[in-house]
DNA sequence: CGCTCATTTGACAAAGGTCAATCCCAGTGG
DNA sequence: CCACTGGGATTGACCTTTGTCAAATGAGCG
Protein backbone atom coordinates (compact mmCIF):
# COMPACT_ATOMS: atom_id res chain seq x y z
CA UNK A 1 0.00 0.00 0.00
CA UNK A 2 1.29 3.25 -0.58
CA UNK A 3 -0.59 5.35 1.21
CA UNK A 4 1.29 7.20 4.19
CA UNK A 5 -0.76 5.76 6.68
CA UNK A 6 -1.69 2.17 7.24
CA UNK A 7 -4.53 1.25 5.87
CA UNK A 8 -7.16 0.08 7.84
CA UNK A 9 -7.67 -3.27 8.85
CA UNK A 10 -10.41 -4.63 6.88
CA UNK A 11 -8.75 -3.34 3.91
CA UNK A 12 -5.71 -5.48 4.19
CA UNK A 13 -7.55 -8.56 2.43
CA UNK A 14 -10.10 -8.63 0.59
CA UNK A 15 -10.29 -12.35 1.25
CA UNK A 16 -9.97 -12.15 4.86
CA UNK A 17 -10.98 -14.92 7.26
CA UNK A 18 -12.48 -12.64 9.38
CA UNK A 19 -15.40 -14.13 11.86
CA UNK A 20 -17.63 -11.62 10.70
CA UNK A 21 -19.71 -11.74 7.35
CA UNK A 22 -17.55 -11.02 4.62
CA UNK A 23 -18.72 -7.68 2.61
CA UNK A 24 -16.99 -7.66 -0.54
CA UNK A 25 -15.91 -3.59 -1.12
CA UNK A 26 -17.38 -1.88 -4.10
CA UNK A 27 -15.66 -3.04 -7.24
CA UNK A 28 -13.85 0.00 -7.81
CA UNK A 29 -12.18 0.21 -4.55
CA UNK A 30 -11.26 -3.68 -5.02
CA UNK A 31 -8.99 -2.65 -8.32
CA UNK A 32 -6.94 0.57 -7.12
CA UNK A 33 -9.23 2.81 -8.96
CA UNK A 34 -9.99 4.37 -5.57
CA UNK A 35 -6.79 3.24 -4.02
CA UNK A 36 -8.27 1.92 -0.86
CA UNK A 37 -10.82 4.60 -0.30
CA UNK A 38 -13.80 4.23 -3.37
CA UNK A 39 -16.03 6.29 -3.08
CA UNK A 40 -15.50 6.30 1.17
CA UNK A 41 -12.81 7.81 3.09
CA UNK A 42 -10.37 6.13 4.35
CA UNK A 43 -9.64 9.04 7.13
CA UNK A 44 -10.11 7.71 10.37
CA UNK A 45 -13.42 8.91 11.84
CA UNK A 46 -12.79 10.19 15.51
CA UNK A 47 -9.98 12.83 14.64
CA UNK A 48 -10.42 14.36 11.82
CA UNK A 49 -8.57 13.80 8.67
CA UNK A 50 -6.93 17.19 8.21
CA UNK A 51 -4.94 16.59 11.60
CA UNK A 52 -3.11 13.17 10.84
CA UNK A 53 0.27 12.72 11.52
CA UNK A 54 1.38 16.38 12.51
CA UNK A 55 3.14 18.02 15.17
CA UNK A 56 1.90 19.29 18.53
CA UNK A 57 2.03 22.89 17.45
CA UNK A 58 -0.12 22.34 14.62
CA UNK A 59 -2.41 20.23 16.06
CA UNK A 60 -3.44 22.89 18.71
CA UNK A 61 -3.55 25.38 15.58
CA UNK A 62 -6.24 22.33 14.02
CA UNK A 63 -8.15 22.30 17.43
CA UNK A 64 -8.63 25.51 17.79
CA UNK A 65 -9.81 25.41 13.91
CA UNK A 66 -12.45 22.93 15.10
CA UNK A 67 -13.95 24.68 18.07
CA UNK A 68 -17.15 26.57 16.73
CA UNK A 69 -19.84 23.88 15.81
CA UNK A 70 -22.97 24.10 13.38
CA UNK A 71 -26.18 22.04 13.56
CA UNK A 72 -28.48 21.27 10.81
CA UNK A 73 -31.67 20.01 10.60
CA UNK A 74 -32.87 17.49 7.88
CA UNK A 75 -33.17 19.21 4.74
CA UNK A 76 -31.21 22.63 5.64
CA UNK A 77 -28.69 23.90 3.14
CA UNK A 78 -25.47 23.58 4.40
CA UNK A 79 -24.00 25.85 1.13
CA UNK A 80 -25.92 26.40 -1.53
CA UNK A 81 -24.53 26.53 -5.61
CA UNK A 82 -22.80 29.86 -6.41
CA UNK A 83 -22.59 31.07 -2.57
CA UNK A 84 -19.70 32.57 -1.77
CA UNK A 85 -16.96 29.75 -0.30
CA UNK A 86 -15.32 31.15 2.66
CA UNK A 87 -15.10 27.72 4.87
CA UNK A 88 -14.75 23.59 4.82
CA UNK A 89 -17.13 21.89 7.14
CA UNK A 90 -16.01 18.95 8.83
CA UNK A 91 -19.21 16.43 9.56
CA UNK A 92 -19.30 15.95 12.82
CA UNK A 93 -22.81 13.73 12.96
CA UNK A 94 -24.76 13.02 10.42
CA UNK A 95 -25.08 13.49 6.47
CA UNK A 96 -25.61 15.20 3.47
CA UNK A 97 -25.68 14.89 0.07
CA UNK A 98 -24.16 17.45 -2.69
CA UNK A 99 -26.03 18.04 -5.70
CA UNK A 100 -24.90 19.74 -9.00
CA UNK A 101 -27.04 21.26 -11.04
CA UNK A 102 -27.39 20.70 -14.71
CA UNK A 103 -27.72 23.53 -17.83
CA UNK A 104 -31.63 22.53 -17.75
CA UNK A 105 -32.41 22.88 -13.97
CA UNK A 106 -32.61 19.39 -13.08
CA UNK A 107 -30.04 18.81 -10.81
CA UNK A 108 -27.97 15.78 -9.62
CA UNK A 109 -26.81 14.23 -6.92
CA UNK A 110 -23.42 13.96 -6.72
CA UNK A 111 -21.63 13.23 -3.25
CA UNK A 112 -22.66 11.51 -0.42
CA UNK A 113 -21.53 12.79 3.09
CA UNK A 114 -20.78 11.02 6.37
CA UNK A 115 -19.22 12.02 9.65
CA UNK A 116 -15.59 12.01 9.51
CA UNK A 117 -15.68 13.69 6.08
CA UNK A 118 -14.88 17.21 4.85
CA UNK A 119 -17.21 19.21 2.72
CA UNK A 120 -16.88 22.01 0.35
CA UNK A 121 -13.57 22.20 -1.34
CA UNK A 122 -14.60 22.35 -4.54
CA UNK A 123 -15.62 25.94 -3.57
CA UNK A 124 -11.61 26.50 -3.52
CA UNK A 125 -10.89 27.50 -6.82
CA UNK A 126 -13.49 29.68 -8.23
CA UNK A 127 -14.31 31.42 -4.35
CA UNK A 128 -17.81 29.85 -4.71
CA UNK A 129 -19.45 26.55 -4.15
CA UNK A 130 -20.07 24.49 -7.38
CA UNK A 131 -22.93 22.00 -5.52
CA UNK A 132 -25.33 22.33 -2.70
CA UNK A 133 -25.10 20.32 0.41
CA UNK A 134 -28.18 19.59 1.91
CA UNK A 135 -28.53 17.53 5.19
CA UNK A 136 -30.15 14.21 4.76
CA UNK A 137 -31.08 14.19 8.51
CA UNK A 138 -29.85 16.19 11.39
CA UNK A 139 -26.28 16.79 11.67
CA UNK A 140 -23.40 19.12 13.20
CA UNK A 141 -20.51 20.14 10.97
CA UNK A 142 -17.21 22.40 12.20
CA UNK A 143 -16.79 25.34 9.72
CA UNK A 144 -13.24 25.28 8.84
CA UNK A 145 -12.71 29.09 7.54
CA UNK A 146 -10.45 29.10 4.52
CA UNK A 147 -7.81 31.46 5.35
CA UNK A 148 -7.39 30.03 8.39
CA UNK A 149 -6.54 26.62 6.80
CA UNK A 150 -4.51 28.30 3.87
CA UNK A 151 -2.05 29.78 6.88
CA UNK A 152 -1.69 26.84 8.53
CA UNK A 153 -1.14 24.38 5.27
CA UNK A 154 1.60 26.96 4.87
CA UNK A 155 3.31 26.87 7.87
CA UNK A 156 2.58 22.71 8.84
CA UNK A 157 4.22 21.07 5.74
CA UNK A 158 2.13 17.68 7.05
CA UNK A 159 -0.69 19.56 7.47
CA UNK A 160 -0.26 20.72 4.00
CA UNK A 161 0.08 16.91 2.81
CA UNK A 162 -3.33 16.49 4.88
CA UNK A 163 -5.28 19.40 2.42
CA UNK A 164 -4.06 18.23 -0.76
CA UNK A 165 -5.07 14.53 0.04
CA UNK A 166 -8.52 15.94 1.03
CA UNK A 167 -8.70 17.77 -2.52
CA UNK A 168 -7.15 14.52 -4.21
CA UNK A 169 -9.35 12.09 -2.42
CA UNK A 170 -12.32 14.03 -4.12
CA UNK A 171 -11.20 13.45 -7.41
CA UNK A 172 -11.25 10.06 -6.21
CA UNK A 173 -14.20 10.04 -5.58
CA UNK A 174 -15.42 11.87 -8.62
CA UNK A 175 -13.67 9.18 -10.85
CA UNK A 176 -14.69 6.50 -8.96
CA UNK A 177 -18.37 7.72 -9.77
CA UNK A 178 -17.73 8.63 -13.17
CA UNK A 179 -16.83 4.98 -13.73
CA UNK A 180 -20.07 3.78 -12.42
CA UNK A 181 -21.94 6.41 -14.40
CA UNK A 182 -20.00 5.75 -17.64
CA UNK A 183 -19.29 2.59 -17.91
CA UNK A 184 -21.55 -0.03 -15.40
CA UNK A 185 -24.97 -0.95 -15.84
CA UNK A 186 -28.19 -0.14 -13.40
CA UNK A 187 -27.67 -3.18 -11.04
CA UNK A 188 -24.06 -3.14 -10.83
CA UNK A 189 -24.22 0.56 -9.80
CA UNK A 190 -27.02 -0.32 -7.20
CA UNK A 191 -24.50 -3.50 -6.26
CA UNK A 192 -21.86 -1.12 -5.83
CA UNK A 193 -23.67 1.84 -4.07
CA UNK A 194 -24.73 -0.92 -1.54
CA UNK A 195 -21.26 -1.82 -0.76
CA UNK A 196 -19.69 1.45 -0.79
CA UNK A 197 -22.29 2.26 2.25
CA UNK A 198 -21.76 -1.17 3.97
CA UNK A 199 -17.97 -0.27 4.08
CA UNK A 200 -19.05 3.08 5.30
CA UNK A 201 -21.01 1.74 8.09
CA UNK A 202 -18.66 -0.68 8.82
CA UNK A 203 -15.81 2.07 9.33
CA UNK A 204 -17.64 4.32 11.19
CA UNK A 205 -18.52 0.83 13.68
CA UNK A 206 -22.46 0.43 12.29
CA UNK A 207 -23.44 -2.54 11.39
CA UNK A 208 -22.30 -3.28 7.78
CA UNK A 209 -25.04 -5.36 7.12
CA UNK A 210 -28.08 -3.12 8.23
CA UNK A 211 -28.49 0.21 7.86
CA UNK A 212 -31.00 2.72 6.99
CA UNK A 213 -31.07 4.74 3.40
CA UNK A 214 -30.69 8.04 3.99
CA UNK A 215 -31.53 9.43 0.60
CA UNK A 216 -35.07 8.62 -1.13
CA UNK A 217 -35.29 6.34 -4.42
CA UNK A 218 -35.16 9.71 -6.94
CA UNK A 219 -32.14 10.77 -4.83
CA UNK A 220 -29.94 7.40 -5.44
CA UNK A 221 -31.40 7.72 -8.87
CA UNK A 222 -29.97 10.78 -9.45
CA UNK A 223 -26.51 9.98 -7.68
CA UNK A 224 -26.59 6.56 -9.95
CA UNK A 225 -27.70 8.04 -13.18
CA UNK A 226 -30.88 6.23 -12.87
CA UNK A 227 -34.68 7.34 -12.86
CA UNK A 228 -36.55 6.11 -9.36
CA UNK A 229 -38.15 3.21 -10.91
CA UNK A 230 -35.46 1.27 -12.00
CA UNK A 231 -33.89 1.58 -8.17
CA UNK A 232 -37.06 0.70 -6.67
CA UNK A 233 -37.29 -1.98 -9.53
CA UNK A 234 -33.97 -3.35 -8.65
CA UNK A 235 -34.38 -3.47 -4.74
CA UNK A 236 -37.51 -5.61 -5.44
CA UNK A 237 -35.46 -7.97 -7.77
CA UNK A 238 -32.60 -8.28 -5.17
CA UNK A 239 -34.84 -9.01 -2.50
CA UNK A 240 -36.52 -11.51 -4.57
CA UNK A 241 -33.20 -13.00 -4.93
CA UNK A 242 -32.53 -12.86 -1.59
CA UNK A 243 -29.66 -11.06 -1.86
CA UNK A 244 -31.10 -7.91 0.34
CA UNK A 245 -33.69 -7.50 2.22
CA UNK A 246 -35.58 -3.87 2.09
CA UNK A 247 -38.56 -2.55 3.58
CA UNK A 248 -38.86 1.18 2.53
CA UNK A 249 -35.26 2.83 3.76
CA UNK A 250 -34.22 -0.14 5.86
CA UNK A 251 -31.83 -2.53 3.97
CA UNK A 252 -30.34 -5.31 5.57
CA UNK A 253 -27.32 -7.44 3.25
CA UNK A 254 -28.08 -10.63 3.57
CA UNK A 255 -26.18 -11.99 0.52
CA UNK A 256 -22.88 -9.41 0.81
CA UNK A 257 -20.94 -11.67 -1.77
CA UNK A 258 -23.59 -12.11 -3.99
CA UNK A 259 -24.18 -8.35 -4.19
CA UNK A 260 -20.35 -8.06 -4.81
CA UNK A 261 -20.56 -10.52 -8.12
CA UNK A 262 -23.21 -8.29 -9.01
CA UNK A 263 -21.13 -5.28 -8.74
CA UNK A 264 -18.44 -7.04 -10.18
CA UNK A 265 -20.45 -6.93 -13.19
CA UNK A 266 -21.66 -10.69 -13.21
CA UNK A 267 -24.47 -11.70 -15.34
CA UNK B 1 -18.30 36.47 -12.15
CA UNK B 2 -16.60 35.70 -9.29
CA UNK B 3 -13.42 34.20 -10.46
CA UNK B 4 -10.10 36.11 -9.54
CA UNK B 5 -9.27 36.87 -12.90
CA UNK B 6 -10.89 38.59 -15.62
CA UNK B 7 -13.00 36.07 -17.96
CA UNK B 8 -11.88 35.92 -20.96
CA UNK B 9 -13.80 38.27 -23.43
CA UNK B 10 -16.04 36.01 -25.66
CA UNK B 11 -17.07 34.57 -21.87
CA UNK B 12 -18.34 38.03 -20.82
CA UNK B 13 -21.71 37.23 -22.72
CA UNK B 14 -22.68 34.30 -24.47
CA UNK B 15 -25.10 36.13 -26.72
CA UNK B 16 -22.55 38.60 -27.88
CA UNK B 17 -22.62 40.54 -31.06
CA UNK B 18 -19.30 39.60 -32.07
CA UNK B 19 -18.70 39.63 -36.06
CA UNK B 20 -17.32 36.43 -35.29
CA UNK B 21 -19.50 32.86 -35.94
CA UNK B 22 -21.33 32.58 -32.76
CA UNK B 23 -20.48 29.48 -30.87
CA UNK B 24 -22.62 28.90 -28.23
CA UNK B 25 -20.55 27.20 -25.30
CA UNK B 26 -21.17 24.02 -23.68
CA UNK B 27 -24.47 23.56 -21.84
CA UNK B 28 -22.72 22.95 -18.78
CA UNK B 29 -20.70 25.84 -18.80
CA UNK B 30 -23.39 28.63 -19.19
CA UNK B 31 -24.74 27.64 -16.01
CA UNK B 32 -22.32 27.99 -13.52
CA UNK B 33 -21.66 24.37 -13.33
CA UNK B 34 -18.04 24.99 -14.25
CA UNK B 35 -17.91 28.49 -13.84
CA UNK B 36 -16.47 29.68 -16.80
CA UNK B 37 -14.70 26.90 -17.68
CA UNK B 38 -16.77 23.69 -18.68
CA UNK B 39 -14.64 20.79 -18.98
CA UNK B 40 -11.81 23.39 -20.81
CA UNK B 41 -9.43 25.37 -18.69
CA UNK B 42 -9.69 28.97 -18.34
CA UNK B 43 -6.07 29.84 -17.97
CA UNK B 44 -4.09 31.80 -20.25
CA UNK B 45 -2.34 29.31 -22.78
CA UNK B 46 0.95 30.73 -22.95
CA UNK B 47 1.86 31.54 -19.83
CA UNK B 48 1.20 27.99 -17.62
CA UNK B 49 -1.04 28.34 -15.19
CA UNK B 50 0.81 28.33 -12.35
CA UNK B 51 2.41 31.08 -12.84
CA UNK B 52 -0.95 33.55 -12.53
CA UNK B 53 -0.49 36.53 -10.56
CA UNK B 54 2.39 35.85 -8.88
CA UNK B 55 5.38 38.20 -7.29
CA UNK B 56 8.42 38.48 -9.96
CA UNK B 57 9.92 36.16 -7.04
CA UNK B 58 8.30 33.25 -7.60
CA UNK B 59 8.06 33.56 -11.04
CA UNK B 60 11.62 33.18 -10.93
CA UNK B 61 10.76 30.02 -9.26
CA UNK B 62 8.54 28.74 -11.28
CA UNK B 63 10.93 29.51 -14.50
CA UNK B 64 13.35 27.68 -12.83
CA UNK B 65 10.45 24.64 -12.64
CA UNK B 66 9.55 24.81 -16.04
CA UNK B 67 13.23 24.29 -17.66
CA UNK B 68 13.12 20.59 -18.45
CA UNK B 69 10.70 19.26 -21.71
CA UNK B 70 10.38 15.59 -22.50
CA UNK B 71 8.50 14.87 -25.81
CA UNK B 72 6.35 12.30 -26.51
CA UNK B 73 4.95 10.09 -29.37
CA UNK B 74 1.29 9.72 -30.39
CA UNK B 75 0.57 6.48 -28.33
CA UNK B 76 2.96 7.11 -25.61
CA UNK B 77 2.22 6.44 -22.24
CA UNK B 78 2.73 9.93 -19.94
CA UNK B 79 2.06 8.13 -16.56
CA UNK B 80 0.16 5.36 -16.06
CA UNK B 81 -2.18 3.99 -13.38
CA UNK B 82 -0.49 2.90 -10.25
CA UNK B 83 2.69 4.27 -11.12
CA UNK B 84 4.72 6.69 -8.38
CA UNK B 85 3.59 9.80 -8.44
CA UNK B 86 6.22 12.72 -7.83
CA UNK B 87 5.81 15.16 -10.56
CA UNK B 88 2.86 17.35 -12.13
CA UNK B 89 2.91 17.87 -16.05
CA UNK B 90 2.29 20.60 -18.23
CA UNK B 91 1.09 20.86 -21.30
CA UNK B 92 3.49 22.93 -23.63
CA UNK B 93 2.09 21.02 -26.97
CA UNK B 94 -0.39 18.06 -28.33
CA UNK B 95 -2.87 16.83 -26.50
CA UNK B 96 -3.30 13.54 -24.17
CA UNK B 97 -6.54 11.71 -22.84
CA UNK B 98 -6.66 10.00 -19.62
CA UNK B 99 -8.11 6.98 -18.92
CA UNK B 100 -9.61 5.08 -15.48
CA UNK B 101 -9.05 1.67 -15.05
CA UNK B 102 -12.46 0.06 -14.71
CA UNK B 103 -12.85 -2.97 -12.17
CA UNK B 104 -13.39 -5.58 -15.23
CA UNK B 105 -10.51 -4.26 -16.76
CA UNK B 106 -12.30 -2.23 -19.46
CA UNK B 107 -10.99 1.26 -19.26
CA UNK B 108 -12.90 4.75 -19.34
CA UNK B 109 -11.43 7.62 -20.75
CA UNK B 110 -11.78 10.29 -18.37
CA UNK B 111 -10.25 13.32 -19.67
CA UNK B 112 -8.84 14.78 -22.77
CA UNK B 113 -6.11 17.74 -22.15
CA UNK B 114 -4.43 20.44 -24.26
CA UNK B 115 -1.74 22.67 -24.08
CA UNK B 116 -1.57 24.56 -21.17
CA UNK B 117 -2.98 22.81 -19.00
CA UNK B 118 -1.53 20.66 -15.91
CA UNK B 119 -1.93 16.64 -15.66
CA UNK B 120 -1.36 14.34 -13.10
CA UNK B 121 -2.88 16.35 -9.96
CA UNK B 122 -4.86 12.81 -9.25
CA UNK B 123 -1.63 11.29 -7.72
CA UNK B 124 -0.93 14.33 -4.92
CA UNK B 125 -2.99 12.29 -2.46
CA UNK B 126 -2.28 8.78 -2.57
CA UNK B 127 1.06 8.95 -3.95
CA UNK B 128 0.45 6.80 -7.05
CA UNK B 129 -1.51 7.75 -10.40
CA UNK B 130 -5.09 6.87 -10.38
CA UNK B 131 -4.81 7.36 -14.19
CA UNK B 132 -3.16 6.68 -17.00
CA UNK B 133 -2.64 9.41 -19.68
CA UNK B 134 -2.03 8.46 -23.31
CA UNK B 135 -0.54 11.09 -25.64
CA UNK B 136 -3.13 11.69 -28.87
CA UNK B 137 -0.50 13.09 -30.77
CA UNK B 138 2.96 14.27 -30.61
CA UNK B 139 3.57 16.09 -27.45
CA UNK B 140 5.88 18.27 -25.04
CA UNK B 141 5.54 18.82 -21.63
CA UNK B 142 6.94 19.91 -18.86
CA UNK B 143 7.40 17.89 -15.90
CA UNK B 144 7.02 20.08 -12.50
CA UNK B 145 8.93 17.97 -9.39
CA UNK B 146 6.28 18.04 -7.03
CA UNK B 147 8.93 18.30 -4.35
CA UNK B 148 9.51 21.29 -5.62
CA UNK B 149 6.11 22.74 -6.04
CA UNK B 150 4.94 22.19 -2.90
CA UNK B 151 7.92 24.24 -1.31
CA UNK B 152 7.09 26.97 -3.83
CA UNK B 153 3.51 26.83 -2.70
CA UNK B 154 4.76 27.10 0.72
CA UNK B 155 6.73 30.32 0.18
CA UNK B 156 4.24 31.91 -2.82
CA UNK B 157 0.22 32.42 -1.51
CA UNK B 158 -0.30 33.25 -4.59
CA UNK B 159 1.37 29.93 -5.92
CA UNK B 160 -0.40 28.26 -3.33
CA UNK B 161 -3.34 29.79 -4.27
CA UNK B 162 -2.85 28.78 -8.04
CA UNK B 163 -1.79 25.23 -6.95
CA UNK B 164 -5.48 24.77 -5.17
CA UNK B 165 -7.64 25.58 -8.24
CA UNK B 166 -5.72 23.65 -10.44
CA UNK B 167 -6.89 21.07 -8.18
CA UNK B 168 -10.23 22.13 -7.58
CA UNK B 169 -10.20 22.64 -11.24
CA UNK B 170 -10.09 18.74 -11.49
CA UNK B 171 -13.26 18.50 -9.58
CA UNK B 172 -15.16 21.06 -11.61
CA UNK B 173 -14.22 18.93 -14.88
CA UNK B 174 -14.85 15.74 -12.96
CA UNK B 175 -17.97 17.10 -12.36
CA UNK B 176 -19.29 18.38 -15.68
CA UNK B 177 -18.37 14.92 -16.91
CA UNK B 178 -20.63 12.97 -13.99
CA UNK B 179 -23.67 15.90 -14.92
CA UNK B 180 -23.10 14.89 -18.58
CA UNK B 181 -23.02 10.69 -17.84
CA UNK B 182 -25.65 11.28 -15.57
CA UNK B 183 -28.44 13.05 -16.98
CA UNK B 184 -27.92 13.56 -20.41
CA UNK B 185 -28.83 11.87 -23.84
CA UNK B 186 -26.65 10.94 -26.20
CA UNK B 187 -27.50 13.90 -28.75
CA UNK B 188 -26.68 15.92 -26.33
CA UNK B 189 -23.52 14.52 -24.98
CA UNK B 190 -22.04 14.67 -28.03
CA UNK B 191 -22.91 18.36 -28.73
CA UNK B 192 -21.76 19.09 -25.52
CA UNK B 193 -18.35 17.83 -26.56
CA UNK B 194 -18.13 19.35 -29.80
CA UNK B 195 -18.93 22.51 -27.98
CA UNK B 196 -16.15 21.73 -25.52
CA UNK B 197 -13.82 21.45 -28.13
CA UNK B 198 -14.37 24.74 -30.22
CA UNK B 199 -14.66 26.36 -26.91
CA UNK B 200 -10.90 24.73 -26.29
CA UNK B 201 -9.16 25.54 -29.75
CA UNK B 202 -10.95 29.22 -29.34
CA UNK B 203 -9.01 30.10 -26.64
CA UNK B 204 -5.93 28.76 -28.16
CA UNK B 205 -5.68 30.85 -31.23
CA UNK B 206 -7.26 27.58 -33.49
CA UNK B 207 -11.10 28.02 -35.58
CA UNK B 208 -13.42 26.72 -33.41
CA UNK B 209 -15.62 25.70 -36.23
CA UNK B 210 -12.96 23.55 -38.09
CA UNK B 211 -11.05 21.09 -36.23
CA UNK B 212 -9.36 17.55 -36.27
CA UNK B 213 -10.43 14.87 -33.48
CA UNK B 214 -7.86 13.42 -31.85
CA UNK B 215 -9.77 10.81 -30.91
CA UNK B 216 -11.20 7.60 -32.04
CA UNK B 217 -14.88 6.85 -31.88
CA UNK B 218 -14.71 4.55 -29.20
CA UNK B 219 -12.53 6.60 -27.15
CA UNK B 220 -15.09 9.20 -27.55
CA UNK B 221 -17.75 7.28 -26.96
CA UNK B 222 -15.84 6.10 -23.64
CA UNK B 223 -15.54 9.31 -22.83
CA UNK B 224 -19.16 10.16 -22.93
CA UNK B 225 -20.28 7.05 -21.96
CA UNK B 226 -21.29 5.78 -25.44
CA UNK B 227 -20.69 2.53 -27.60
CA UNK B 228 -18.66 4.12 -30.67
CA UNK B 229 -21.39 3.19 -33.06
CA UNK B 230 -23.55 5.05 -30.89
CA UNK B 231 -21.05 8.07 -31.75
CA UNK B 232 -20.85 7.23 -35.34
CA UNK B 233 -24.66 7.13 -35.97
CA UNK B 234 -24.75 10.90 -33.98
CA UNK B 235 -21.98 12.30 -36.22
CA UNK B 236 -24.10 11.03 -39.20
CA UNK B 237 -27.38 12.36 -37.85
CA UNK B 238 -25.91 15.86 -37.34
CA UNK B 239 -24.53 15.76 -40.53
CA UNK B 240 -27.84 14.84 -42.35
CA UNK B 241 -29.28 17.48 -40.33
CA UNK B 242 -26.69 20.21 -41.51
CA UNK B 243 -25.29 21.13 -38.17
CA UNK B 244 -22.01 19.85 -38.91
CA UNK B 245 -19.70 18.29 -41.59
CA UNK B 246 -17.37 15.09 -40.58
CA UNK B 247 -15.01 13.25 -42.71
CA UNK B 248 -13.16 10.74 -40.45
CA UNK B 249 -11.41 13.34 -38.05
CA UNK B 250 -12.07 16.45 -39.51
CA UNK B 251 -14.74 17.94 -37.92
CA UNK B 252 -16.45 21.27 -39.09
CA UNK B 253 -19.39 22.92 -37.27
CA UNK B 254 -21.47 24.14 -39.70
CA UNK B 255 -24.28 25.28 -37.26
CA UNK B 256 -22.61 25.90 -33.94
CA UNK B 257 -26.09 27.87 -32.27
CA UNK B 258 -28.09 24.38 -33.80
CA UNK B 259 -25.20 22.34 -31.66
CA UNK B 260 -25.78 24.39 -28.91
CA UNK B 261 -29.80 24.16 -29.05
CA UNK B 262 -28.86 20.03 -28.43
CA UNK B 263 -26.68 21.00 -25.99
CA UNK B 264 -29.55 22.43 -23.87
CA UNK B 265 -31.45 19.10 -24.11
CA UNK B 266 -33.57 20.63 -27.18
CA UNK B 267 -35.28 17.27 -28.45
C1' DC C 1 -57.11 9.65 11.54
C1' DG C 2 -56.49 11.57 7.28
C1' DC C 3 -53.10 13.71 4.05
C1' DT C 4 -49.37 13.86 1.41
C1' DC C 5 -45.60 12.17 -0.50
C1' DA C 6 -42.66 8.09 -1.32
C1' DT C 7 -42.63 3.63 -3.17
C1' DT C 8 -44.03 -0.21 -5.81
C1' DT C 9 -45.61 -2.38 -9.89
C1' DG C 10 -47.32 -3.01 -14.61
C1' DA C 11 -47.66 -2.07 -19.55
C1' DC C 12 -45.55 0.06 -23.09
C1' DA C 13 -42.10 2.95 -25.68
C1' DA C 14 -37.76 4.49 -26.84
C1' DA C 15 -32.90 5.02 -26.53
C1' DG C 16 -28.89 2.66 -26.99
C1' DG C 17 -26.35 -1.58 -27.27
C1' DT C 18 -25.01 -5.79 -29.97
C1' DC C 19 -23.74 -8.22 -33.90
C1' DA C 20 -22.37 -8.29 -38.42
C1' DA C 21 -21.50 -6.76 -42.96
C1' DT C 22 -19.17 -3.29 -45.61
C1' DC C 23 -16.59 0.66 -46.56
C1' DC C 24 -12.84 3.76 -46.53
C1' DC C 25 -8.36 5.10 -46.12
C1' DA C 26 -3.44 5.14 -44.69
C1' DG C 27 0.38 2.88 -44.79
C1' DT C 28 3.17 -1.21 -46.90
C1' DG C 29 5.50 -3.81 -49.79
C1' DG C 30 5.94 -5.47 -54.44
C1' DC D 1 2.81 3.29 -59.23
C1' DC D 2 -0.42 0.10 -57.64
C1' DA D 3 -2.60 -3.69 -55.32
C1' DC D 4 -2.96 -5.33 -50.52
C1' DT D 5 -4.02 -5.19 -45.86
C1' DG D 6 -5.69 -3.85 -41.40
C1' DG D 7 -7.79 -0.83 -38.37
C1' DG D 8 -11.10 2.74 -37.95
C1' DA D 9 -15.67 4.15 -39.38
C1' DT D 10 -20.27 3.51 -41.14
C1' DT D 11 -24.60 1.39 -41.48
C1' DG D 12 -28.43 -1.96 -40.93
C1' DA D 13 -31.26 -5.30 -38.37
C1' DC D 14 -32.47 -6.68 -34.19
C1' DC D 15 -32.65 -6.93 -29.13
C1' DT D 16 -32.00 -5.49 -24.25
C1' DT D 17 -32.14 -2.21 -20.90
C1' DT D 18 -33.96 1.53 -19.10
C1' DG D 19 -37.24 5.29 -19.22
C1' DT D 20 -42.19 6.84 -19.30
C1' DC D 21 -46.76 6.96 -17.85
C1' DA D 22 -50.16 5.58 -14.87
C1' DA D 23 -52.39 3.34 -11.18
C1' DA D 24 -52.28 1.33 -6.66
C1' DT D 25 -50.25 0.88 -2.24
C1' DG D 26 -47.77 2.11 1.83
C1' DA D 27 -45.48 5.06 5.24
C1' DG D 28 -44.62 9.07 7.89
C1' DC D 29 -46.40 13.27 9.90
C1' DG D 30 -49.34 16.67 11.72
Amino acid sequence: MLSHRPPPPDRLNPASKAGEPEIPEAGAARHGIARGSSWSSNWEVKEFCLSAGIDPEATRHVERLLTKRIRFRKGDVVFRIGGWFDALYAIRMGSCKTALLAPDGQSQVAGYHMSGEVIGLDGIGGGTHECQATALEDMEVCPLPFDQVENLARQSEAFQCNLYKLLSQESVRAHALMLVLGTMRAEQRLAIFLLDLSHRYRMRGYSPCEFLLRMSREEIGSYLGLKLETVSRLFSRFQRDGLIQVQARAVKLLDPVGVGRIAEGAA
